[in-house]
DNA sequence: GCGATTTATGCACGTTTATGCACGATTGGC
DNA sequence: GCCAATCGTGCATAAACGTGCATAAATCGC
């Protein structure tokens, strides 16, 4: 009783304490704010839907901005569902085609899945791609240049957007932060939403791979919306409702296969 | 007994072990962390599943990314030798500089070892390189683009060419295909060496770190004569003909120390 | 002002999760 | 081919969890 805090004064204090401590446990809180364990998971859970920071067993530890995490390590997540993703995405690639190949997990695993013979010019504006397209002989390579951004991973500066005014590509596979039918392709940072803008509009087909955990979600900046010109690859379990929101929507859906071929 | 780690932090923390000890044991795991070595064995089991680790026997190992390209093949060959080149080579970065990293096993060698830290822009015509590079949270990357040369492994075209021209970098590592006195540092292909050349000249010190084996041979193609502004890195066993030939020609010549620190 | 509605909280309940232990199967060194 | 270390599975348990409901305070409508 001694201290009742407002619920907005409780969740500021949780949140200083996540940043102090790098982790809370809901018992510890619960005591020390003298409320029941319930109201605390309670605020936890509403915070974590808030992306204020991410729920675990026992408590509560901070978000890590998904974009800390360099590409090569983001390659390492869920490996097994981004490829199922790429096997059916990299079909859409035809000899002869010019298809642009942003920054982006799904993507690299893409062009990791690209017909080493398979007679293609591909453009992209991140080195990690680019090395591993080295190894397809058959494939065509035009690097996009300029200052890289790391948290990216990938060059999207005013340079390589100029460069990018250049293309009109057959294809264009995006990598995206969050999608859906109504809020369309999002982003996290304002410059990457920038460039990939750019290069959408240029390209006669957009190609987004979509991992499930981002279907419905939308990030702070917009790309483009979802129109005729968009090809979206779901994973085998995505919920039906997106994809009739999807082709609602103009575009055409392709599901991936499961996991193993 | 120290802390009660939850689930998450426990799973992290070994992904740290990871990466730094390149291996974990469970056994010493569970010691560590005080849970029992069934917890930790279930603990690697899902990280395995979700690609963040291999499983073995005893504990588990990294992921290896699969990136195998030929570059990164080059790179194998007398690896000890490169990284005793390498090791010297990288101390003449100092902080703050502008720095031209060429294509070349030994140049991709050098940028792995660039101190994490160090406040440098670092410039590259190499995705392979830029991609070493994008870990390293100090390094400021700028990449050259435009067509890629296959043989190469970098662009050194038209478009590559013109962009170099507005780079003053202090230090221009070259990667170089023979290495002589007399006929100064030459490479394969005419349009590499051209490229090379262009970038040498507006640099204000060259440094080439030389395998033994380059010693004394030319190539088709030169790039530069040896003068006051080279700086030669040589292999311990270096013959010292070489040396005093390559001083005489007003070089700076580097000995590296053996395979081993 | 006073009833209606919303909001925050706690409690009771059944469910899920994390963990350790027991036991039989598998592995790998010798 | 043996033996110990390591492994996976099934099971038990306690802690943590979510949900539905009740209560009390705050807010709103009139």
């Amino acid at each position: 009783m001694s201290s009742d805090l407002l619920l907005r004064e409780r969740k500021t204090l949780i949140q200083e304490r996540l940043k102090a401590n790098g982790r809370v446990l809901a018992a510890d809180l619960a005591a020390e704010l003298n409320v029941s364990e319930d109201t605390i998971r309670r605020d936890l859970r509403e915070m974590a839907a808030a992306g204020l920071c991410e729920r675990v067993y026992g408590g509560a530890l901070p978000v890590v901005p998904a974009a800390h995490s360099s590409l090569s390590e983001r390659v390492a997540m869920a490996p097994e569902r981004k490829a199922a993703l790429a096997r059916t995405a990299v079909g859409l690639i035809k000899p002869g085609m010019t298809v642009f190949l942003d920054a982006g997990s799904t993507n690299l695993a893409i062009a990791q899945l690209i017909e080493p013979e398979l007679q293609v010019t591909i453009v992209t504006n991140t080195p990690l791609i680019a090395a591993a397209l080295m190894e397809k002989p058959g494939v065509d390579l035009i690097l996009l240049g300029g200052p890289l951004n790391r948290a990216v991973g990938a060059a999207i500066s005013a340079r390589a957007q100029r460069d990018a005014e250049l293309l009109r590509p057959d294809l264009c596979f995006l990598g995206t932060c969050g999608a859906d039918a109504e809020a369309g392709l999002t982003a996290i940072y304002f410059e990457d939403a920038e460039f990939k803008r750019l290069v959408a509009l240029r390209s006669r087909r957009l190609v987004v791979a979509i991992t499930s955990d981002k279907l419905g979600t939308a990030a702070a900046h917009a790309i483009v919306g979802i129109d005729e010109r968009a090809v979206l690859v779901l994973e085998a379990d995505a919920p039906a409702a997106h994809r009739t929101a999807f082709e609602a929507a103009g575009a055409e859906v392709l599901m991936a296969g499961g996991p193993e071929r």
